[in-house]
Formats: C-alpha cells, structure tokens, sequence
DNA sequence: TTTAAATTTATAACGATTCTAAAGTAGAGT
DNA sequence: ACTCTACTTTAGAATCGTTATAAATTTAAA
C-alpha cells in the first residue's frame, strides 16, 4: 500500500490515469531492487498470484504497451514467437539462455565498446542491440 | 533450367530429396550473385511471379525451416511479427530500417570487434548477433 | 515395376497479439 | 456531492504468422 503514491504520481505526470490495474502492474514491475525481464504471460501469472481481482489479459496489453510507449519499458528484439520486456530501460545488452529461453543483462563491463563505422544519408541510428545466444555447454 | 544440377546435388548431399518445389526455392533463394534478406511472405510473392504452379504455403514453409536447419539460411534476430531470413550464412550483423523494415547487412570493416567479457559456468555462446536500428534522419 | 518412405498439399489448429464495442471509472467543472 | 465527458477496462471476437494433420502424390531403391 506504501508506495502507491508514487506510482500514482507517475503515472498522472505522463498523461495516464492511475486506475487500480496500472497500479498493480506498476508494483509488480517497478517496486522492487533489482530490474528485471518478462514476458506478457509471466506477468499474467505473477499478476494472478498478487491479486484476487484478475485483471483482463487486454489490459495487461494496454498497459504494456502504454508503459513501453512512454519509456517505462524497453523491447527486447529476439526472435521468438513471445515478446520479452525488461525493466532496465537504460542502455545495455543481454544473454539470452536458449535452453531456459531467459534473458540475462550484459553491463557496460561486460561488453567492450560497440562501434559502427558505416552510416547511411538520411538515416540515423536509433539503437544499438547485441543479443548473445548461450546454451549448456555439454 | 541451366543450374538445376548443383541445386540437386546440395540438396540431395544434405539427405534432403530434390523435388521440383525445394528446386525453385533453391534457384529463387541462391542462384544470384548477392544475398539477401526475406520473409516467408516475401518469398511466397516471389515464388508465385517465377512460377505458375503454386507452392503451398506449407511447403514453403518446410523448405525453408529444412533449409535453416542444414544451415543453408540463417534467421535473424529482430522483435517483429515476421521472421527474417538471410542467405548470408556468414558471422555479421545488421541494420535495421524502421522505416522501411528491411535488413542491412554489417560487414566485418562496419564494425569494430565485439569483445564479451563475462561467460557463465556451464553455458557457451552459440551467437553474437548485433543488430543497429536506423530510421530517417528528418 | 513395386514398394516404402519422403514430400506436398489444403485446410485445420494454434498462440500471441490486437480489435471491438459495451460497461465502468476518473476527474474537471458545476 | 452531482454531471458530464473522455478515458479505461473488459470479454470475446478477429487477425496473422506459423505449425500440425492426414490424405494424395512423388521419389528412389530394390
């Protein structure tokens, strides 16, 4: 109950209604230590285990996309048939464990320098993504 | 009708017996000088122009997962509803244009080694993918 | 040629995501 | 507190890429 004033807060300030579902799914996502990544069926199950009202899988949608669209959310590009999320929308890269299909953050120390030498005319980058696939090595 | 043979002779040294539909998709995906990138619609549009007797859908489909799993393509890594394919089975990497939603390829002069630093016990990498989103500039 | 296994095919099924449109809610102005 | 309007939630339908199914066809070895 403690924090919901902040999530209440930021949510007005970036132009969405602090319904008691975008509320919950805020707790879930960001009242915590440690970043994290999900899918949008993680985040259904967690959702179920907190919270007796069940929120409607559309909204779970909306507010996903709502949170990616403001920043609150980042986009892992992979090439799988689910979409994975991460909390840490600052800039970094990952591994992504084949067997257990789960991402792993990469930092800055982990990761020397990218650098692009090529450019095209009229065209900017917008990000840059290093995905490093890992598998159990036997 | 000229190549035909080499196309038979790939499929059949990967177990793979060359049927008349694997052998147009053959000619389509490799019989040219340059690589390229595609998606199964993409492939499918093509395929229909080249010929008059349609390939299912399906077929389509099973020849070209039978063609990523012997290694003749390889798919790219990208957050989108379609999945892409590159004929260039070489280590690179890519641009994507938001725009246009094509891939461009990143030769080894475009960038700099990608050097990683961590490894976990147990697990080895099977990739490094590094894909660097573009858009217009305007 | 015969035959078994591989392949193609149309279509159904599937799963993730988005759309729809009706019911409910938030919050600004009275 | 009440009203009003825009925003939000919701269940369920629709969509779209991809995979599964099972029957018909084709390949290639004997």
């Amino acid at each position: 109950m403690s924090n919901n004033h902040i999530f209440i807060e930021k949510l007005r300030s970036s132009g969405l209604r602090p319904t008691k579902q975008r509320i919950k799914i805020c707790k879930l996502l960001f009242d915590r230590k440690d970043t994290f990544h999900f899918t949008i069926n993680d985040l259904s199950d967690s959702l179920r285990k907190i919270t007796l009202d069940k929120i409607s899988l559309a909204t779970i949608y909306n507010t996903i996309n709502a949170f990616k669209e403001k920043g609150y959310l980042k986009e892992i590009s992979i090439n799988s048939n689910k979409t994975y999320f991460d909390t840490n929308v600052s800039n970094h890269h990952h591994f992504f464990d084949e067997n257990k299909k789960e991402l792993i953050d990469l930092n800055d120390n982990d990761v020397g320098k990218i650098k692009i030498k090529k450019s095209l005319p009229g065209k900017k980058i917008k990000s840059i993504e290093l995905l490093v696939k890992i598998a159990n090595s036997n």
